[in-house]
DNA sequence: GCTTTATATCGCAATATTACGATGTTTCTA
DNA sequence: TAGAAACATCGTAATATTGCGATATAAAGC
């Protein structure tokens, strides 16, 4: 086992399950948070920024890279990082509608 | 290692984190969704809904309640499950901030 | 071409997650 | 009070995640 059984839900859960595990982080949000703030992108600050260390650093961005919420260009010698659009804009519509389908406490528990 | 550092990050960054994780996997996203349409609780109808088996579905209802997502409260011989709406307006304030801090793709990558 | 700088990748150890059968626990009913 | 129904918990196997040191790779400047 260990393995989530993907076959069995929709196609929308799963992808929004990727992009939640890929943020649920608290690295990786303060790494979207830098990316957020700087506008522009930033790459190797994040290692002084954040304590951890440069191959860890790494790891994360690639895994935010992988489910594609940030992306990459070769900028010199080093590498800038920005959100990608398409993807936030899906997250913002999908998480949105989520959230938004509770309606208020209507009794219950 | 494969113990996360939260003494790194701040109490919002580690706190968003698990919400998200709480959250991140197809199964816990479908038994919330199945919330929010039913409004009123449920329980062991989970159970046949999804193909999981009785004690998956119970842990996957654990995380949720230890992340205090929802709640649950004893109806006779079964349990009734809803949203905590604490901390679903939590969920909604924070990412809803965390979201909307992105401007646009004002030029970069 | 060599060196420096900036990232990526590999390999590993420690720990966490996912799924499930088996077994406990609690509550209602006969 | 014994039995059934509905959940919870335990124990376990398979796999994933986290973090890091060491090493590879790529671009820029000399």
């Amino acid at each position: 086992m260990g393995l989530t059984k993907t076959e069995i839900f929709t196609d929308e859960q799963n992808q929004l399950a990727t992009l939640l595990k890929a943020m649920a982080h608290p690295a990786r949000i303060a790494i979207l948070q830098r990316i957020l703030i700087s506008n522009t992108c930033i790459c190797g600050d994040l290692v002084e920024e954040l304590g951890l260390a440069q191959a860890t650093i790494s790891q994360h961005l690639k895994e935010l890279k992988n489910a594609e919420i940030i992306q990459g260009t070769i900028e010199g010698v080093s590498i800038c990082y920005c959100i990608n659009p398409k993807t936030w804009k899906l997250l913002e519509k999908q998480l949105g509608a989520f959230l938004a389908e509770y309606k208020g406490e209507t009794s219950c528990c």
